[in-house]
DNA sequence: TTTGAAAGTCAACAACTGTTGACAAAAAAC
DNA sequence: GTTTTTTGTCAACAGTTGTTGACTTTCAAA
């Protein structure tokens, strides 16, 4: 179990690869079951439809491993994990970048936006603590999703083809002075 | 003439209230002509098309004010034209908002990505001058973008409910540092 | 070998998409 | 008042969508 790669599994992974990258509506489950070399009625057989397919894609998707990282590395984390492929072997979408291409789907960006709110915003916001924690992350999330769409939704020929350790420093001094706002008054 | 508001001038009014807040292709022809109230017919007949009404939709976009405001008022502006709707009238969405919403679009896509590279990037990297300039404008455009995302597609409550002074304050204060990336060499 | 469940294939469905051509109504030109 | 142009309506087209049911193949259990 878990080495074999059944239809199943392949079905997961060419939806990943094209509903993160492509959006959910832009993909037809006639263009799933072609990448994964499959018959297009699997999808309904196997998992209940289109729609529970992309569910399925973000079934192992972990929880926001920066909010575990220690205080002094939660930027640095954070920062690198807007960056790093969700399979690095497969080169597939970045878990945050399908958050972008996604909300504004009619079927399932409510789902997105709840995603966010309680899965990033609300943890963070949590972790960072104090009165204006809130807007602190909600700005922090705004420097990372706006660095991430740069890049990989506009691809500003800036950002795309610099080098990441640079892209990686100027978003952590950003991603600083987001943490700056409100409370002068942070205390233990 | 400009004045009466013909069939077809309803027509480019709806589809920019439709394609600008839900994307193009969640956007279906009887959608908009239900909207305006008309026949779906004649979106091809008056426009030729469901893109080419897309692309009337941006034809009387100008170009980005911010640019020609004065030096010390750039960044005031810029923030500003990042939160104020189309038309406040009809309270239609941002032109920016809809460059987001846009870009996932395998039929506009690359369009919308001319558009942000020619029409903002460039010349707001130009306007900033120096070594650095092309940098700096990215950034820039990333904290921008980003709070955009935050408040209109995610809708964050912590900044879909704040009151729109402090958002374009904590914005600002991103945005400035968004332009001390670089060169420490800024001279006339 | 026979049985029976699991895995996959194929054609077809209803609903929706953008677009077109034939037609009717209204307004303008003469 | 008659013609002509503009403006709008309607039904239908071909293509694509997600999904379903009937069927065949695979393959392990008996």
């Amino acid at each position: 179990m878990g080495k074999q790669t059944t239809t199943k599994k392949k079905l997961v992974e060419a939806a990943r690869d094209l509903f993160w990258t492509r959006g959910y509506s832009n993909v037809s489950v006639r263009d799933i079951a072609g990448a994964a070399g499959a018959d297009p009625a699997l999808v309904s057989r196997y998992f209940g439809g289109k729609r529970a397919l992309f569910e399925a894609t973000l079934a192992d998707i972990g929880p926001w491993d920066a909010l575990s990282a220690k205080r002094d590395d939660l930027l640095h984390a954070a920062v690198a994990s807007f960056s790093h492929p969700f399979d690095p072997q497969k080169d597939q979408a970045n878990p945050f970048t399908m958050l972008v291409t996604n909300v504004i789907d009619p079927e399932i960006g409510n789902d997105i936006r709840d995603l966010v709110q309680t899965g990033l915003a609300d943890p963070l916001a949590e972790r960072l603590g104090g009165a204006d924690a809130e807007d602190q992350a909600a700005m922090l999330l705004a420097v990372l999703f706006g660095v991430a769409l740069m890049r990989k939704n506009f691809q500003l020929p800036a950002l795309s083809g610099a080098a990441s350790e640079d892209i990686t420093a100027m978003t952590t001094c950003l991603a600083e002075a987001a943490l700056r706002f409100g409370d002068a008054s942070e205390t233990a």
